[in-house]
RNA sequence: GGCGCCGUAGCCAAGUGGUAAGGCAGAGGUUUGCAAAACCUCCACCACCGGUUCAAGUCCGGUCGGCGCCUCCA
């Protein structure tokens, strides 16, 4: 498997013992209905690893997932808001989270730290970078001292000489030594003493940041390198080059050995932000009626490292083409005919197969593989139509299928439409009166299944229905 | 101002040197009792200018346009 792209090279990724292990950053915080994050992961390779064995024997790898909690100023002011504790809050985004997850249909990590659970981990880092030499204390905030880490600035190419300062911060905030310093903890305000959102320390009350809390919870879940962080392309700078130079300072090794930042999904030319109106959630989708796979698909139809440019009718574009493949799936499933596998078809198939793993392999190169799934449909579709497809091929093609899907996600494999009496006597009656050519009679009763839910579609193969 | 990413058909989107995958929409056709589905055919001067090369969407330089980040909003 190969990764990363644009201006670096992509690098080969070797599985170490069969197994990567990797970080995925999605913290159910209070930005959690934040589109962009739903984007990121199903969008997200970080969360092809989380797909499994399957995923992993295709290339996609696999492995342990992190998905950190979060303390941040964002839900705390929030739960100040709101008037409910800080873990009710919490509790309350983790389970929005998960429905959010679920729908998207992705595999949950093996560990979903809290950061209100680990900000002793977090202090003892942060310690530990001061014992180093590497962090200092400054009115009872300590920082991370960027002059001590001859690397800063690598992974996100950014040059701290150039970097503007006080831009978005307000400096007469803080008091670092050099401005480019990034806090690590920093002493608690009043609102948060107040409401006891706050950590002794030998430094005096405070509160962890952001970078800490990855860094911590990352390191004691994942080890002090791990295979691949996956992020969003916001936040290379300043975050991850900055947890990152938490964990390199201290072990001399880089925090991953592969990060992959995932392109913003955009809406109306810009991010999408709430402040600025452009917010769309995966929620506001389901409630508009599209399911969790219909956005997963939409999603996978750009290549991570690219943003997407989000709108309705090219979600619509992609529901119709999703459409397809689960109306392939229904026709396969109801083929019958008995007869030995075409030879044809079984090398249509493995040609398929092979290069779907070679796009997927190809730095999760999702497009690809999708295009490549749709050359095998215009190949299996006309031996569907004209009915020279046996039992046996048709369950080849379904194996494929299935095996992508283990992947991608997105398929309905679900069970066949179940046919009540009701529905099979119409259905026979509905034979019947084609064979006796009354065709009034027949129409009639395709709008009566229809009523019902069931869309009949006359085949040289016999009469084959979907429901809807 | 600095750093980075991007600009491919009406729309979405692959393609990191050898004369443009795939999907949606559209047009024509085949098949079908009808319908649906499906299949076939058609639909790209790869933002612009210049350069390197036998050969460039793909490399280099420039122009225009879009987006992201620039230390705590995550």
């Amino acid at each position: 498997m190969r990764v990363g792209g644009g201006a670096r090279a992509r690098a080969p990724v070797r599985r170490r013992h069969g197994q990567g292990r990797g970080a995925v950053r999605q913290p159910p915080g209070a930005d959690r209905r934040h589109p962009r994050r739903a984007g990121e992961a199903a969008a997200h390779p970080g969360h092809g690893p989380a797909r499994g064995r399957e995923a992993g024997r295709r290339g996609v790898g696999q492995g342990r997932g992190l998905q950190p909690g979060r303390v941040d100023d964002k839900t705390i002011a929030e739960s100040g808001r709101r008037g409910v504790r800080l873990d009710e809050l919490t509790d309350l985004f983790k389970r929005e989270f998960f429905a959010d997850l679920t729908a998207l249909r992705m595999l949950p990590a093996d560990h979903y730290p809290r950061a209100t659970e680990h900000v002793e981990d977090m202090i003892a880092l942060t310690r530990r970078l001061v014992e180093r030499g590497l962090a200092y204390e400054m009115q009872r905030s300590v920082y991370f001292d960027i002059s001590k880490f001859a690397a800063y600035g690598r992974l996100s190419r950014v040059d701290r000489t150039k970097i503007k300062t006080g831009a978005t911060v307000d400096m007469d905030y803080y008091n670092k030594d050099d401005a480019h310093d990034f806090t690590l903890v920093r002493r608690s305000d009043l609102a948060e003493l107040r409401r006891r959102i706050t950590y002794k320390t030998e430094w005096g009350n405070v509160r962890p940041g952001w970078h800490i809390e990855c860094a911590a919870m990352a390191s004691k879940y994942l080890g002090e390198q791990f295979d691949i962080h996956t992020s969003g392309e916001d936040l290379t700078f300043p975050h991850n080059e900055n947890e990152n130079a938490i964990c390199e300072a201290l072990s001399g090794r880089p925090m991953a050995r592969y990060w992959l930042h995932a392109g913003m999904i955009l809406r109306k030319g810009k991010k999408m932000s709430r402040s600025a109106g452009t917010a769309l959630t995966l929620r506001d989708l389901l409630a508009k009626g599209y399911t969790g796979s219909q956005v997963r698909y939409y999603l996978l139809g750009v290549h991570y490292r690219r943003h997407l440019h989000f709108s309705l009718p090219s979600l619509d574009a992609a529901c119709k083409e999703l459409d397809r493949l689960n109306a392939l799936i229904l026709s396969l499933r109801q083929v019958r005919a008995a007869g030995d596998p075409h030879p044809e078809v079984d090398r249509a198939v493995e040609a398929a197969d092979a290069d779907c793993c070679d796009a997927l392999r190809d730095d999760l190169n999702v497009p690809q593989a999708r295009a490549r799934l749709f050359e095998l449909v215009k190949e299996i579709n006309p031996r569907l139509a004209a009915g020279t497809l046996t039992r046996l091929d048709a369950e080849l093609v379904l194996d494929y299928l299935y095996r992508t899907d283990r992947v991608l996600a997105v398929m309905d494999f679900g069970a066949a439409p179940t046919l009540d009496e009701r529905v099979e006597a119409l259905l026979q009656e509905r034979d019947r009166a084609r064979a006796a050519a009354d065709y009034a009679r027949a129409d009639a009763l395709r709008a009566e299944l229809l009523a019902l839910g069931v869309t009949v579609e006359d085949t040289p193969a016999g009469s084959r229905v979907r429901r809807r």
